[in-house]
DNA sequence: AACTATAGTGAACGATCGTTCACAATCAAG
DNA sequence: CTTGATTGTGAACGATCGTTCACTATAGTT
């Protein structure tokens, strides 16, 4: 029977992946004895060339590995629903990335801000959502910011003409804000994140 | 002057942070000569003693360091926007999380999804979003659950009324499906992510 | 049965690791 | 100036690392 890239066992990777998933870090070859149940560090060996080949670990220095994202990214990217949903059998081929790399650029100017208030419900941000703001960008029209005007924070659509700066809302039953006095951008949305249960 | 808990230099944890961040890994000693700026493998044996004790990193084994979420964590959690917006000063104070470890519990069971199709649109998940989908856990009424009915993917409420099963849309445009022939549960819908720009 | 590839054991090796010691330079406090 | 704490250099150490070699066991193919 042909087998071209043969699948390293599962069960060992899961270990692996739970591993560096928890430790942050890479076992010694002497800890993945344990965790893999050899009894030969050549065997550990063995195998983590196999991964190597196969993609889940890559060589960060001469005698240094570091998992990828095929190992330690949390999140298979999948199609649309309308596109179908891919069986198991497809799964080994989807790309896996990373949250924290999907969604943030810059780490050290991001926060997370939890919603109140439904003044940008039309938007599709409601109350408890959590936004995802990042600081020191260049604002442009029609971003979302969080803002504070008059001393008071608030989230709304960016809008400037001319020398005119307004925040608009996202809920009819709310008016656009001119600042009267001070406006100070806090940050642009890059994204909205509500969590279930 | 009295100075408890002195700060470590913030370029040197930046810097770290950056190759935890760039290489999935802690530096070796040899590197972090280059990284710090050191000539002596001692001066970068206490400043790791120091980022220690202030929980930039910890003992994972007897002579290895990893990361905290401190180091590498992504974002910073702040209160709500009504709560007020912290200033920069008060940076430190706030909570550090990873994006990944926040939202997904199963890594190998979860799944991102692009949402086409508006018929969740009044539950705030619009076409363009992200939904974070969770296979294999118990379903319940109320989740929203990505499903296969009679062949065609959807996302919908869930709902159970005896053994009668029904899926609820967020629309008023659309009426509620009772499966004819055949039901998959895809998964449920841990999360929902809105991404700009 | 003979051959081959795969997978594992056990021992050994040099390289590199994190740690430690002795000592110098700097700076603030008394 | 002296003292003491802090921060750095440079060299040395044993421990552990990843790697490699020789050999065995198993399974599949010819």
């Amino acid at each position: 029977m042909i087998m071209p890239y043969a699948k390293p066992p599962q069960d060992r990777i899961q270990r692996l992946r739970a591993f560096c998933l928890e430790h942050k870090r890479m076992p010694a070859y002497s800890e993945m004895l344990d965790l893999f149940g050899y009894r030969s560090k050549n065997a550990v060996h063995r195998f983590m060339r196999k991964l190597e080949t196969a993609g889940y670990v890559r060589r960060a220095a001469p005698r240094k590995f570091a998992p990828t994202g095929r190992l330690t990214g949390s999140i298979r990217l999948l199609g649309t629903v309308q596109a179908g949903f891919p069986s198991p059998a497809e799964e080994e081929l989807v790309d896996v990335l990373s949250l924290d790399e999907f969604l943030v650029q810059r780490p050290e100017a991001t926060y997370m801000l939890t919603v109140s208030g439904d003044s940008m419900i039309d938007a599709g941000i409601h109350p408890g959502d959590i936004v995802l703001v990042e600081r020191g960008g260049l604002t442009r029209n029609g971003d979302i910011v969080v803002a504070q005007v008059d001393g008071e924070w608030t989230i709304k659509y960016f809008s400037k003409r001319g020398r005119v700066v307004r925040l608009e809302p996202a809920n009819k039953a709310y008016q656009p804000i001119t600042p009267r006095h001070s406006l100070v951008v806090g940050g642009i949305v890059k994204a909205v994140i509500r969590k279930y249960r």
